[in-house]
DNA sequence: GCAAATTTGTCCGTATGTATC
DNA sequence: AGATACATACGGACAAATTTG
């Protein structure tokens, strides 16, 4: 025997073990914990895991591979690794594949996805109109404004202060998770949308014209016209799905 | 020169090049995309890629350990490599970790995750009510039954029919991603909760009652009452919750 | 500005464990 | 049981990026 010698701590002569890169991502997750790190503190080098695990680099490695892609461990060339900011990029990268790879009736993934934003925003009416405090609403208007702007920008600025609207609006709730995910959806339908000849800048007047009454909505206090705005804005995004699914 | 002599494809002079393994991963989905490749589908194997790639064992493994930590392949030792079932367990481990690695008030991330499960259940109350047939409440009752039987168990069949009742609540809207969703966070909530002292199975027998309220509401299609048996439903587990985050 | 040191990125060769036929 | 194909793991070497003296 050459190479994987010993295991040294747990032999486990029967029972069915786990590679041993997936100990070392374990490893330095507990070594997280352990030390109570937050994002952006550094991490040891890989030389130092290798050791510290007794593992070779490239299984060292591949377990920093993994902790990357979720983003629990961030890693800078020539520089180190670092703890990771613990968004929810591999949510985004998972559902973007699972949206581009559905071969015929794929328009559900996106129809799905557009529905749960609907309900976040929608399922909080009442606890929005009165947590968005004068200097949010300020700021909601100021995005509309950008949106109405951005005509010659060609998509850029439009779809950020689309992105920025929206994430503001469900911020008050005092929720990260919804707006995270809220955010991350936003996210999937923009990079899908294109590929699937969804189009999404099309009707960018009446796109305006809505945000802008949800804006009026809030600042008034009104729940139910909060809702109504809401129902008419996620109208025209739900139909140009359907549109584009029906022309396959 | 010896190494990455040439990038064939593209020189990029002057941009800032990604890591091959990037370009790796990148072909990797494109391959999946270009042929239809449906989950289970067989891959290329290692070597195979490394000269369709044009890139190295060690950098092909990376990007594979980085798309089966998405879930876009899975690998089978000394079988091959395949695509993967493009699950939310990327979303699990992810925020699992986050639940985990707070520092004083982590609980934060665990009240959250319940009030979003809350919202897509109560939000779609109306619909729910309404589209779940006669033979689906038959099997909630069916899990309420095992989860008043397995008391003795302790736990597992318990959480078992729980997590089951849940994902058949919502199965019936016809968004997969809400049912994957509520699956996802219940799932984090098992794993995160032991760790955090928010003692689960306390209250066995009004959980099981709240339950049992559920499906009464929903066979005689009253979705106020339904609504009122979610919100009874969820306040413990939220006090729960609270209490915890109190004892620190 | 330069050179050295540190750290990650990539490659190769080889040996081992695992599953299939 | 043997043969084959495949993933797993190791160790060493060099390339590229970044920081620092």
């Amino acid at each position: 025997m050459k190479h994987g010698a010993e295991r040294s701590a747990t032999p486990e002569p029967k029972a069915a073990r786990q590679p041993l890169r997936q100990e070392v991502v374990d490893g330095v997750k507990s070594y997280i914990l352990r030390n109570k790190l937050r994002p952006g503190d550094p991490l040891p080098s890989e030389t130092a895991l290798c050791e510290a695990l007794g593992a070779s680099r490239s299984s060292v490695r591949e377990a920093i591979r993994i902790l990357t892609a979720l983003d629990i461990v961030e890693v800078r060339h020539g520089h180190g690794t670092y703890v990771g900011r613990l968004s929810l990029s591999a949510l985004v990268e998972s559902l973007t594949f699972r949206g581009l790879l559905s071969p015929d009736d794929d328009f559900q993934v996106m129809a799905d996805l557009v529905e749960v934003r609907e309900l976040f925003e929608r399922g909080m009416a009442d606890r929005l109109v009165g947590a968005l405090d004068e200097e949010q609403i300020d700021r909601l208007q100021g995005f509309v404004d950008t949106m109405c702007a951005a005509g010659a920008d060609k998509g850029h600025g439009f779809v950020d202060a689309d992105r920025s609207f929206h994430t503001l609006l469900v911020a008050p709730l005092g929720n990260d998770l919804i707006g995270q995910l809220s955010a991350a959806f936003w996210d999937v339908y923009v990079i899908v949308a294109p590929h699937l000849d969804v189009f999404t800048h099309e009707h960018e007047a009446s796109t305006i014209a809505n945000h802008q009454r949800i804006v009026d909505a809030v600042r008034t206090r009104d729940a139910a016209e909060f809702a109504a705005a809401l129902t008419d804005h996620y109208a025209p995004v739900r139909h140009r799905i359907a549109e584009a699914r029906a022309r396959r």
